[in-house]
DNA sequence: AACACTACTGCAAACGAGTGCAGCCTCGTG
DNA sequence: CACGAGGCTGCACTCGTTTGCAGTAGTGTT
């Protein structure tokens, strides 16, 4: 009970291999009588016959895999991407690999190299390094790839990000809408694309909407997690800087935030109003629940993979880049401030 | 440009196609002579030569690939066991494919074939449902495979479960040790495994500690989710009965008594302790932070990925199987009742 | 009736690596 | 000097599928 090959069917069928082949193939269907195909196709599915990708992979050359390149899988921002690229690449009779880099780029390269072992067709790259010596050498030896979070700098690949600046602004407007004009910024790390480019939308929001352009209001954290947020908050704080709002550069570094407000007292939202960015799964459940920046994830993982799906087809077309919009999503830490 | 094949390095080396595989397969190079083996593996390494796992899978029947089957990625849960998976398969050259089955039984075997016409080697099934005639299926038909976080019935098939029972009872006892005698149970659904191991073993955790036995005590909410929570707590409420303290099912079951709490102004942890199962991330951030049971789920992955590289090595090993202890982190949603 | 043409099908050669078998050479032994 | 035994290496086939090419039969045109 080994599976059925093609020989099988082509033999139960009384024809060659190559015609079997012909008529399961919808492409080269057109080439064989209407009735054999017929014929073969119902003996192939009495048998149970699956093609087998390795034997096909080996002469097309096409593996029908691509591999998906992370920093972490257990970085919640991820698994709705990887679900988004899934259900596209799915249809198409594609599968992900996924790897995770750690942000460590000997190990990026040494798992990228692993990827392109296995025959990967193309690459969906989400790490969040800024510079990138390494994607702009596969993609000069024609790997075809897209980009996703970050728009990559000089190399001409397709990427897709969310439109962080848009939705910085939707933050800071939303801020200023309740009447805070002293709103400060713990930023990301400015050797990330984002970090450096939410910190840019931020000063131009707070000067477009005419509030408080003062660069003591602005500390960068030294990464994107919740201790470093801390550090930042409390760096403002010691600094004697005033303020009654902040806007974090990512969730965890509002997490962090809460963390100082517990610390010294200050209540959340009377007294001190936040917003994140990402919109994390559970900041609902939260005290207060976090206001925060919605960024359609799984809808930027779809886009990926169809961008994809497209450079695969015909690498020769131009990369295509995609801006996706950000939501507001209003929850209980911000307010006006107090008189 | 093309990727050198082994016929360019034979050829580099003055030598057959045949002599460089064997001088290149460690497990074959005791037939050639060791000079010729050292120039051939030089070449090969100045050439960059990288077998084609395609071309060897198709020989070998070995795809190099195992299955990773989960209901859904996004559920947080898993993340950390796929990490722990990842973690032992790539040492030993292996890679992971993954696929949701939206816990929709028509999907899972849809699924489950998709994988299989990819000629994975094996399955590490991480699926909740509690019947499988499936499974029963695949491991007549020789598909080697191993479950995880659930006791396969009548299959033997090697499994990796946390120790749910042990988990239990050190919440329970823990509840008792604060000074509880009257203890809620708000069950996960009965028509899971873990939904009725857990309830059963607080059952017997309750009595073996001489605490109130009363039926009247237990729910069982139908999902695991929040809003079945908050339901199930309801329930127990509006029944009238007296209790000071709540075994949740999982977290999110927790995380839906913390809504009743705030809509009927009850105090958490003074006039009510709550602890929930799982150690999801953030609940640390949460006011109070959750005490619960943490499941070493990494650990469960990597266990998970050593039994099934052991059972792909000698499949006609017997099934073992693997209860994984699990630890109660105290947090601050548990305190003694009020006297 | 010869011709070109279409429509179909089979043959055989790939793709890249693994492997049983046979042959070669060399060495040691009687 | 002849013979056998190892030690290496090459030949050729295999895995399951795709695909260029050639061949056959049937149809229509002149």
């Amino acid at each position: 009970m080994p599976a059925p090959t093609l020989r099988d069917v082509a033999e139960a069928a009384g024809v060659h291999a190559a015609t079997a082949s012909r008529a399961l193939n919808p492409a080269t269907r057109g080439l064989v009588n209407a009735d054999t195909a017929r014929r073969v196709i119902k003996v192939a599915e009495s048998l149970g016959y699956r093609p087998n990708p390795i034997a096909r992979g080996l002469k097309t050359a096409k593996s029908g895999t691509v591999g998906i390149v992370l920093p972490d899988l257990m970085n919640p921002l991820f698994p709705p991407i990887v679900r988004g690229i899934e259900e596209v690449l799915e249809p198409a009779g594609y599968s992900g690999l996924i790897v995770n880099t750690d942000n460590d780029p000997g190990r990026e390269e040494w798992q990228i190299d692993h990827l392109r072992s296995r025959q990967v067709e193309g690459l969906i790259v989400a790490t969040a390094r800024v510079d990138h010596p390494l994607m702009r050498q596969l993609h000069r030896e024609g790997v075809v790839m897209v980009m996703v979070n970050r728009r990559p700098e000089g190399v001409d690949v397709p990427s897709i990000t969310p439109d962080d600046a848009a939705g910085v602004e939707l933050a800071v407007r939303h801020l200023a809408g309740l009447g805070h004009t002293r709103i400060a910024h713990v930023a990301g790390p400015q050797s990330t694309s984002t970090g450096v480019s939410r910190a840019r939308a931020f000063r131009g929001a707070v000067r477009d909407l005419g509030l408080d352009d003062d660069p003591a209001l602005v500390t960068t954290a030294d990464s994107w997690g919740e201790a470093a947020g801390a550090e930042g908050l409390r760096r403002l704080l010691e600094a004697g800087v005033e303020f009654t709002a902040i806007f974090a550069g990512n969730d965890l570094i509002a997490l962090g935030c809460y963390d100082v407000f517990f610390e010294r007292g200050i209540e959340c939202p009377a007294e001190m109003s936040v917003v994140g960015f990402n919109d994390m799964p559970f900041l609902d459940k939260l005290r207060p629940p976090l206001t925060t920046i919605s960024i359609p994830h799984q809808q930027i993982g779809a886009e990926a993979a169809r961008l994809l799906l497209d450079a695969i087809a015909d690498p020769t077309r131009p990369a295509r880049s995609v801006l996706l919009p950000l939501s507001l999503v209003v929850r209980g830490s911000t307010a006006p401030p107090a008189a």
